[in-house]
RNA sequence: GGCCCGGUAGUUCAGUUGGUUAGAACGCUAGCCUGUCACGCUAGAGGUCGACGGUUCGAGCCCGUUCCAGGUCGCCA
């Protein structure tokens, strides 16, 4: 009724055809005696032709992204357009009719390279869908949906959706609390992930669980994350090893990353990166590696120095080759980056390895013989380098040459181009030092410590490690996983060492500790973040871009303005007393 | 919650040292135009300079408060 054909489907061979086309007015460019529109649909851009005098006088009234359904016959064009596939031909209108008008001023121009304030387009997203770019992401993300769960099914898991009214779980980020209208004064929670009931479903014999699941955290968001809600892939296999989660997400991310980008793709076996060894080669546990350069100790080296910024000071070095064509302008700028707030660097030490084998600039008089010589046989300096020193305490000195690693792949171009580099983070440390000296989880409580019940029974918390990682990808962290702790009373021993009793624990994750007493088959899990994963394919900055309908940075739906206050009534509903405002 | 950047026409932006009538491009409206495809030409409409307060003879510009928006740190088991 609407149309016979779409708008990217016609070409050469379709001359002589009457067609009925539906879409959108893209542009209309009248020259007077003939009228020209750009129709399009999902499918394309089709010209359409009005030559004739009735219709053009119709013509005068469209407006741009009006919906508009023609009748006409398709006709080789007399001038071609190269630039769209439907360039050859267009349509010569002999019947026109408005399905939908579009006022004639827009609050921003759909098709248009312009940046337009991005409140603006969350408020009228149904507008900013038709941008072409936009679409075509939320397309992608689509089809990349539909291959995660192919390539699941394909690898034996099973789809099982597991509640969104959830209950609340004391660890971790907020929650979305729900009031219960049956149940005056109590709250479900909207998960933050389904960690409890995948695990439950491993108790239940099910053998391999997957499902894209919504999350839901009421933190903060950033580029990279969304407030509120985001999906993972959140799948767990029972009688598995570490390695067996990791195979699959060495299957699931290639294949999926291949189909959808002509960037070139690590195939796995990925690179396996202690979490220890990540802090001390990038500073940071979810490390680029499309960026060549790594952060060396150099402590040893300047124990004896004279360089009073050196004393007892944790000294990292990063060597850049071919730095020293740098001038003495660049250092100064790194040096400023360093000491930003952000960063939080007292200084930054530089000093260069000239192509004649000397050492000249900045620090070079601290610089001896000796040390010179061990830079080049323990720490590979080489001609024509420069070198940079971060000095601070152990942990600061890591994440400071960390950062300052990442600005000087930026600013040097160093970042290999058009490449996904995966690789795992793996051995996080069970527990770590809380601000106030006390032990906590480091990660994830339901991890199984490396050792098992012996290794809590005999060593130093802090010494332990998990059998939990991370998935990285171009300096994204796209998956976390574990292997569970499926014993009972290696996990009342594993939180009895975080300062909770063996009632904290049945209070809050009771259903999981009880289950654990009906025969628990070992499992293991993982759960790669769906949203980061078509921000990377589809190779945006911004996770918005890859949303439908995202929630600003203030968690509010501009389009549907939500949240909102309700009504009297609904509140006395769920037994909710909203207290007066200061 | 802290820090940084921003808010001027429907949109994207410019706006000099604080000084006459706040500009440009795109969009919109009207007219002309038969081969455009970023159509072209002519004319026009369109502004509480985020809001409030202050300094000043005079504020888009300086100061204070506040709101909105983005980035970042905290936060994100």
């Amino acid at each position: 009724m609407y149309r016979t054909k779409n708008c990217g489907e016609l070409n050469i061979n379709n001359i002589n055809e009457n067609v009925e086309l539906s879409g959108w007015i893209q542009k209309i460019r009248n020259l007077g005696g003939m009228i020209f529109i750009d129709l399009r649909d999902e499918f394309g851009i089709t010209q359409i032709v009005i030559n004739d005098e009735k219709l053009q006088e119709q013509a005068k009234d469209f407006t741009t992204e009006s919906c508009i359904h023609i009748e006409g016959k398709v006709v080789e064009r007399s001038n071609k357009n190269s630039k769209i596939p439907t360039g050859e031909i267009e349509v010569i209108a002999n019947k026109l009719e408005v399905l939908g008008k579009c006022k004639n001023v827009l609050p921003f121009e759909v098709n248009t390279d312009q940046e337009v304030r991005e409140d603006l387009r969350l408020e009228y997203r149904f507008l900013d869908l038709r941008n072409e770019k936009l679409h075509n992401n939320i397309l992608l993300r689509s089809k990349i949906l539909k291959t995660l769960r192919d390539k699941m099914d394909e690898l034996g898991f099973c789809e099982i959706q597991t509640p969104i009214l959830a209950n609340s779980s004391p660890e971790g980020a907020r929650d979305y609390l729900v009031p219960s209208r049956l149940n005056p004064g109590e709250f479900y929670a909207l998960p933050q992930a389904p960690q409890q009931f995948k695990q439950l479903l491993m108790v239940s014999g099910f053998n391999k669980y997957f499902q894209i699941a919504p999350c839901f955290r009421d933190e903060d968001p950033r580029a990279d994350r969304a407030p509120g809600e985001f999906y993972q892939l959140d799948y767990e296999m029972s009688f598995a090893t570490q390695d067996d989660v990791l195979a699959v997400m060495e299957n699931v991310m290639p294949y999926t990353f291949k189909k959808f980008t002509n960037w070139k793709v690590d195939e796995g076996p990925f690179l396996r990166i202690p979490y220890r060894e990540a802090m001390e080669k990038y500073g940071i546990d979810k490390p680029d590696l499309r960026n060549p350069l790594i952060i060396q100790d150099v402590t040893e080296l300047f124990k004896n120095s004279d360089f009073n910024a050196f004393k007892d000071k944790t000294i990292k070095a990063i060597i850049v080759p071919n730095g020293a064509e740098q001038g003495r302008k660049f250092f100064d700028k790194m040096g400023d980056f360093a000491q930003t707030e952000e960063v939080g660097a007292k200084g930054l030490a530089w000093t260069k390895f000239e192509q004649d084998g000397s050492i000249a600039g900045g620090i070079a008089k601290f610089i001896t013989d000796d040390i010179k010589e061990k830079l080049e046989s323990q720490f590979g300096l080489e001609k024509n380098s420069s070198i940079f020193f971060i000095a601070d305490e152990f942990a600061k000195a890591q994440k400071i040459a960390g950062l300052v690693r990442i600005e000087l792949g930026k600013r040097l171009d160093l970042i290999e181009k058009n490449v996904y580099k995966f690789c795992f983070i793996v051995d996080f440390p069970m527990y770590e030092l809380s601000d106030e000296g006390t032990i906590d989880f480091s990660h994830n409580p339901f991890s199984m410590p490396q050792g098992g019940l012996e290794a809590l029974e005999t060593k130093d918390p802090l010494d332990i490690l998990a059998y939990q990682f991370d998935l990285v990808c171009n300096g994204y962290e796209m998956a976390s996983g574990a292997v569970r702790n499926h014993s009972p009373e290696t996990m009342i021993k594993a939180f009895e060492i975080a300062g909770y009793t063996e009632d904290d624990v049945k209070n809050r994750f009771g259903a999981l500790y009880n289950a654990f007493q009906y025969g628990t088959p070992p499992h293991a899990g993982a759960a790669p973040g769906v949203d980061r994963m078509v921000m990377l394919i589809a190779n945006s900055q911004n996770i918005r871009e890859i949303i439908a309908f995202p929630k600003n940075k203030k968690a509010r739906d501009l389009l549907m303005r939500a949240p909102s206050v309700v009504s009297e009534e609904q509140l006395k509903d769920v037994h909710i007393q909203l207290r007066e405002e200061k």
